[in-house]
DNA sequence: TTGAAAGCGATACCAA
DNA sequence: TTGGTATCGCTTTCAA
């Protein structure tokens, strides 16, 4: 069943004449035809530069140059099934650890000449799996999840898109690909050991309605109540975080019966407020409520000094996500396939 | 010169059997295949249900679902010459009055079926044209800059890119094709004369080295000068903006002399510091020092109830954006090119 | 309502 | 080092 196809393009341009619109954009042939060359060649020069002769590459250069080409990556990833693209999901750009981990993720890949194309999962309204999905119709060369736990569904779509998903903010031993991140777990383990360890008797928390930020407080408040400390005050706040609700959780913890002691909130964004509440009572901190971070924001640090913080090194995490992933497409070999970033606990205000 | 081709696949599948890679990925031929149909009637079920019978569909639908079939946009898109996507530059994806503007912006364009594509210009070491080159190497059917300053090689590209462009976050009488945006002139003149209004003889400012902050800045000390407030201290501060540096920069104003009056921060990240360190001297505002910030965020003024600030609506910014790019896409008729979403100075801690 | 054929603009593979 | 030809997976155009 061989079928016959003419080619009625019989050399010469055949610009329809209408308004141009974006499908009139220069093409290979148009910069092959100026240069002399055939289409082959100039794809060459712009992809492989050291395969084609020095006095071609000149001449192509300059028809590149005269009829203004930008390459259509559209075409150019169909044919070679690569678009040197890679996607990520992550809950919400307007947070900023996500923000940062992307800045330095998207860098790193930039460098490589990758670009990053962005999903927000955090709306309830649609579906993780309408959004990966279409996200996986643009065929990234890899993928980029903000936790370890997904949806058959999005399991089965992202098994069936056959590339590298690298998988953060969280560790598990049976990732579906790389997982880069840390242990919500020991986080919550070394918090309650910390505070345990300083005679801190009283202890209140705000954590976000975030199931990894209620996972570091469960394990925490168990551990406390191993160590002897039951006096603990809760304080749930709904996402977004912002300072507003830090501000708010506090003063409640502090109505509830929390005089002095220690509050472990579950972002930095939160325990900025929290200070900021005690600030303006005037309460002193740490002496009187010592509060802990978490996520070790750049800013949270150097603007409240007495701030302790659990630290996550999000640019190295956003590096080492992209570097794995990079591996993997490059099918080059990869040492872990489970890579725990870590945390450290900065004690600061204790001068 | 007509050429013959022999297609050598002979119908049924034809697996290499190796490791399955990104390639192997279903396509619309195997789904018409398997119900039975052409590939053209699959891509109708898909794009234009409403054109195909509901037996049919019903057969494709199954068909769909039995193979996990996922579009390919890339060669959709290189057929139709449309990609469903539009890009975004903005400086920094990690200042949060960018970052949210974008989610409103995105949120509104996936209500219609577009992917946002996002690019950070903030990066001096990678010129803003090879990031702008790069992008449109991707087709998207629009594009939304940030700022009405771009240089002539930009400016060329985007021309030739035949798509449509908005400008946001300022204001020209010549936009490219569309602008939505606001005044920083207007918001110079209107916070002088908001403050010459309140009888403040001394102002001190804390600006980022931003050409559009910078800009406000300096229309604001003239038009002051002409009120006859001329004790200024300036504090000029390098990006990107932090609280802290709002702390320090208030620091260094009263440092230099300046003892009550107002202060105006090139943004609310700034503001927020430099009210923190009014927090922590016990300084009272606005009695002994009035803050004004820039751009509103969410968090800032219910954190910080006494912070006075210039609200930019970056909700409505994002959406209007959206929709005027939806508009042109569409090629429905606009009624103006040039959309003032303005700003409102806010006045907090009056009370 | 459905389908056959012809591209869209690039790259892969194999020759020259 | 350069080029011819056959795709990549989809949509458009025109016919039936």
């Amino acid at each position: 069943m061989a079928r016959t196809r003419n080619h009625p393009r019989e050399g010469g341009t055949r610009r329809r004449g209408g308004s141009s619109r974006a499908g009139d954009a220069v093409t290979l042939e148009e910069v092959a035809r100026l240069a002399g060359v055939s289409t082959i060649t100039v794809s060459r020069a712009l992809n492989q530069p050291d395969k084609v002769a020095a006095g071609t590459l000149e001449k192509v250069n300059r028809a590149i140059s005269q009829t203004g080409y930008v390459p259509n990556l559209l075409a150019g990833g169909l044919a070679s099934k690569k678009t040197r693209m890679v996607a990520a999901i992550v809950p919400s750009i307007a947070n900023l650890v996500y923000a940062e981990t992307m800045q330095y993720f998207s860098k790193r890949l930039n460098e490589f000449g990758y670009q990053v194309m962005l999903g927000e999962s955090g709306y309830p309204e649609r579906s993780e799996q309408s959004l990966l999905s279409a996200i996986l119709s643009r065929r990234p060369d890899g993928i980029l999840l903000t936790g370890v736990n997904h949806s058959p569904e999005c399991r089965r779509l992202l098994i069936g898109a056959r590339i590298p998903v690298v998988e953060t903010w969280d560790l598990t031993p049976t990732p579906l690909d790389l997982v880069v991140g840390f242990s919500h777990e020991r986080i919550g383990l070394e918090v309650a050991d910390f505070i345990a360890a300083r005679g801190y008797r009283r202890v209140g928390t705000i954590s976000a309605s975030d199931r990894r930020a209620q996972y570091r407080e469960k394990i925490m408040l168990e551990r406390l109540q191993r160590h002897g400390v039951t006096e603990t005050y809760r304080v749930q706040i709904p996402v977004p975080s912002d300072m507003r609700k830090g501000r708010d959780g506090l003063a409640e913890l502090l109505q509830r019966g929390l005089g002095t002691g220690v509050v472990f909130c579950s972002s930095d964004t939160l325990a900025q407020g929290a200070l900021t509440e005690c600030l303006a009572r005037g309460l002193k901190v740490p002496e009187q409520i010592a509060i802990i971070g978490f996520g070790d924001q750049s800013f949270a640090a150097d603007t409240f000094p007495a701030l302790s913080t659990v630290r996550i090194d999000r640019p190295r995490m956003g590096r080492v996500a992209a570097d794995a992933l990079l591996a993997r497409i490059d099918g080059r070999p990869l040492e872990e396939h489970v890579i725990d970033v870590g945390f450290q606990i900065i004690e600061r205000g204790t001068t």
